[in-house]
DNA sequence: CACCGATGCGCCCTCTGCTGGTACCAA
DNA sequence: ATTGGTACCAGCAGAGGGCGCATCGGTG
């Protein structure tokens, strides 16, 4: 065995990760074969097979997950395994003795049956068995093998041997437990012909004080023999009590009493603290201790869980291992369940089972349903108030992501853009640069004018130095400000343009100031505050009234706000609206002068 | 043989939290 | 008009709870 091991090492060395050894005879003795029980009492994983059992504790990090388990009855007395050569060197191949430790392997018969490995460019692999699909339409890929609880600390022992030649690249598992090493003095022929038999075979212990039976095909031992009788019927396809209703055949009375029970809707196990009722009596255990005795009696090594079912500590522990034994056909993705896996293959399929009932807007999850209702077409949706500003958020998750961005401490300096003041939050950051926002921080050093903005300051300080940067093509007479030059250029040489004339609503004069015609209407006062208001209104509403425009007397006369007890600021206002409406025809017409200040124009200029 | 507890697999659900696109607002 | 910031929102995955069902094995 060695030698062959020897000679074939470098052909198991190149047998890369995830591959799997194709299954040769999955429709035959090994659907009776090999099988993997685990042991309740103890951490040994065991292998059970029709030579014997194999029980095997592997060194963690020595058997990756992907080692698979494959019985070969009509090749071999073995059971076959997949490793990553990476994990053993040739010269570890001829004899490999393997401390299994529980989490580190992940040793299934399901793999018999799971189609291997998808391969990167998406062909599975002429052998690979699709039979079994999680969704069982959404091409989904079963685990490539299914962890298995290894709950017995005991060491025993099991050799490797490289099995096949050329494509075949199996490692072969060869049970050195005792009760194989006395089968390997029997040639593997004569071995063969005693697999099939289902024969009551009973041997007497050594000791002679107890007659124990065992059986030839798995592990099972029984000191009865009707149990033993029961339990060889297990190996048996015969299966004579047939359901009416389905048809479906089952191998005890007991089996089909249960099965008809759920045509029935009988469930005699009712629970006696609620109004469930089930139909064996495990399920109700089950019940009772997930709603009412919470007994847990599953607990994990590692941290405080505990379950009521040992799956779902299996299920736990891939959170502990990062074991992901459910792979996407599609794409890189694995999880660590079938459900994650099926729910997954709805980003590849776009299938969207879930409809808002009221806007029938479709969604991959119910979650996110169920949130869009709540945030959509739900009141008096609870909101979340942020502990350290006055923020209100309408979903928790996104109060983290405020909290994140703008209140977690941040280790680099955020510097203030005004002042030379730091933060290492952003949301004092940004709270402290506000407090800039209405400083006029550019302060004239000729005068006393002060400003807001920088370019504001240059424009004043030509005040002083008499600067006339911008001058009339048509004219040759030079401004201070672009804007000034605009006004100017379209009030004496532009033909077309027709300026805004503001008329006293009692005697009919034409202003081309709000200012100019108040004071002269001095009985108008309510009307004027209402035009007032309306400029503003616009002003603040498009801040696009940037310009006389014809008829804009009656528009704005138009668009007054009806509430007569506003009250307007009026020196502010037209502090505001004077650049842009200056008088004509009525008024003899004239440069806009002290009105005019450059503050005015430059605001004029940001719209 | 019936009963019962245990086991295992599968399915579905909820809750939770992160991520990235988008609309909106202010600068 | 542009740009940057941020709440809003849907998409998606992690983790765990609960139940249905089949099966096995111990026991009376």
């Amino acid at each position: 065995m060695g030698t062959e091991a020897s000679a074939l090492a470098e052909q198991f060395t190149k047998r890369k990760g995830p591959d799997l050894i194709q299954e040769k005879d999955a429709e035959s003795d090994a659907a009776k074969g090999a099988q993997l029980k685990e042991r309740p009492s103890g951490r040994g994983l065991e292998v059970g097979c029709p030579y014997g059992v194999l029980q095997a504790k592997l060194v963690e990090g020595e058997l990756q997950q992907d080692l698979s388990v494959l019985a070969r009855p009509s090749v071999r007395r073995c059971v076959a395994i997949s490793l990553q050569e990476e994990l053993f060197s040739l010269h570890e191949m001829e004899l490999v003795e393997i401390n299994v430790v529980e989490d580190s392997t992940d040793v299934s018969c399901e793999d018999r049956k799971s189609p291997a490995t998808p391969r990167p460019d998406g062909d599975p692999g002429p052998a690979e068995n699709k039979s079994k699909d999680v969704s069982g339409d959404e091409g989904e890929v079963q685990p490539l093998s299914e962890e298995r609880e290894l709950p017995d600390q005991r060491e025993h022992l099991f050799t490797f041997e490289a099995l096949g030649e050329g494509e075949e690249e199996e490692i072969i598992l060869l049970p050195a437990s005792s009760e194989m090493e006395e089968r390997e003095d029997v040639p593997a022929s004569e071995q063969d012909l005693d697999e099939g038999s289902e024969t009551a075979e009973t041997q007497a212990e050594s000791t002679g004080m107890k007659e124990t039976f065992h059986c030839e095909i798995c592990i099972f031992t029984s000191s009865r023999i009707s149990n033993f009788n029961r339990h060889m019927k297990t190996h048996s396809d015969e299966k004579p009590h047939i359901c009416h209703l389905c048809l479906k055949a089952f191998r005890t009375v007991s089996l089909l009493r249960n099965h008809v029970n759920i045509h029935t809707g009988t469930r005699p196990y009712k629970c006696s603290d609620c109004d469930m009722a089930f139909v064996t009596s495990g399920e109700l255990v089950r019940h009772r201790r997930y709603k009412h005795t919470h007994e847990k009696p599953f607990k994990c090594s590692m941290c405080k869980y505990a379950s009521v079912e040992a799956s779902k500590l299996k299920r736990h522990m891939r959170s502990h291992t990062g074991e992901r034994p459910f792979h996407c056909c599609l794409c890189s993705y694995a999880s660590k369940d079938t459900y994650k896996l099926k729910r997954h293959m709805r980003t590849h399929s776009g299938e969207k089972p879930y409809e808002c009932y009221i806007c029938h807007a479709r969604f991959t999850q119910s979650g996110t349903m169920k949130m869009h209702i709540l945030q959509k077409h739900s009141e008096n949706v609870p909101k979340h108030q942020c502990p350290h500003c006055a923020t209100v958020i309408a979903r928790k998750s996104d109060l983290r992501v405020h909290l994140r961005n703008l209140h977690s401490y941040k280790a680099t300096e955020m510097k203030c853009r005004y002042c030379p003041a730091v933060f290492h939050e952003r949301y004092a950051l940004i709270q402290h640069q506000k407090t800039h926002r209405n400083e006029k921080r550019f302060k004239c050093d000729d005068c006393s004018y002060a400003c807001k903005q920088e370019r504001h300051m240059t424009v004043h300080k030509r005040t002083h130095t008499g600067e006339k940067p911008f001058t009339c093509l048509s004219c040759n007479k030079c401004f201070r400000q672009k804007q000034l030059l605009n006004v100017h250029f379209k009030k004496y040489h532009d033909k077309n343009f027709i300026p805004t004339v503001y008329e006293c609503p009692k005697c009919g004069k034409g202003f081309s100031r709000w200012n100019n015609m108040c004071k002269h209407s001095e009985h108008c006062e309510m009307v004027k505050e209402k035009a007032v208001e309306s400029a503003k209104g616009k002003k603040n509403k498009k801040k696009k009234q940037k310009g006389p425009k014809q008829g804009a007397k009656e528009e704005v006369v138009e668009q007054m706000p009806v509430e007569d007890n506003s009250v307007v600021n009026i020196e502010h206002h037209t502090n505001e609206i004077v650049p842009v409406i200056y008088e004509i025809a009525t008024d003899a017409a004239e440069e806009p002068k002290a009105e005019v200040t450059c503050e005015m124009i430059l605001n004029m200029m940001d719209k």
